[in-house]
DNA sequence: CACGATGTGTTGTATATACTACATACAACA
DNA sequence: TGTTGTATGTAGTATATACAACACATCGTG
């Protein structure tokens, strides 16, 4: 099923591993706190995504972005989530207004807002 | 645990029911689609929050709007979700910047971005 | 060529999710 | 007074999630 995220995992961590032995799978595995054969699964799309938390060590160790690598397991980072439900009549309405704005005008919005033009 | 939503759903219901015998927990729960037995649980707080399709029906029934209730029950329109997954990086930006905006600023990007100014 | 490191296969499992089925108890109404 | 509707209580279940444990085969290398 999601051999997505899984093949997308295994080249960037065989991409690192040419120059670097400490990206090996048991010992990226070791260090995300899961078991190798685990690792294993997730990466040939055997076994379903992994949780966020594991999601989120592999993004630190593979130097990816979280929000990206939890898209492709079918997942949201918990702490967007969190601001969705706190006011979700409003995000509704902005996430659904912004969804066929190309990426350069989100963006620009993004950049308003950030200066403070509210 | 979801003593929120239950609660709200119940004083819902209730309101309606002194003036429509058909919003009985029964009825409502016939027209959803779920046992009584559930029904009841749910609105008392005992059962965990109900499925998305469980919660869209509710909202039809009630005349809720359907982010607040999933909000309520700790979940995430699932189109929403889907428009972020899509592009995780560049709404993950806009939600974060948006996150200590007053919902009249937000609302106000809204209408910007609907009036195509981009 | 022995030995450690590496990746994989098989099996099992605790916890959560999202309910159903059925029995019980009360209350009104005819 | 009986039956109909209403809420609730108890128990059970199918499916999914998110892993662990351990054995096994291969491969490089010192």
């Amino acid at each position: 099923m999601n051999s997505q995220i899984g093949q997308y995992l295994r080249t960037l961590r065989e991409k690192r591993k040419e120059t670097d032995s400490a990206y090996s799978l048991r010992k990226v595995a070791k260090k995300v706190g899961v078991e190798p054969s685990y690792l294993s699964k997730i990466e040939r799309g055997i076994e379903k995504s992994p949780s966020e938390q594991v999601i989120i060590k592999l993004a630190k160790i593979l130097d990816e972005d979280q929000d990206m690598l939890l898209a492709m397991a079918g997942k949201i980072s918990s702490d967007l989530a969190r601001i969705i439900r706190k006011r979700p009549q409003v995000f509704a309405e902005l996430i659904r207004a912004a969804k066929n704005m190309p990426d350069q005008a989100v963006l620009r919005v993004v950049r308003e807002v950030r200066d403070g033009k509210w």
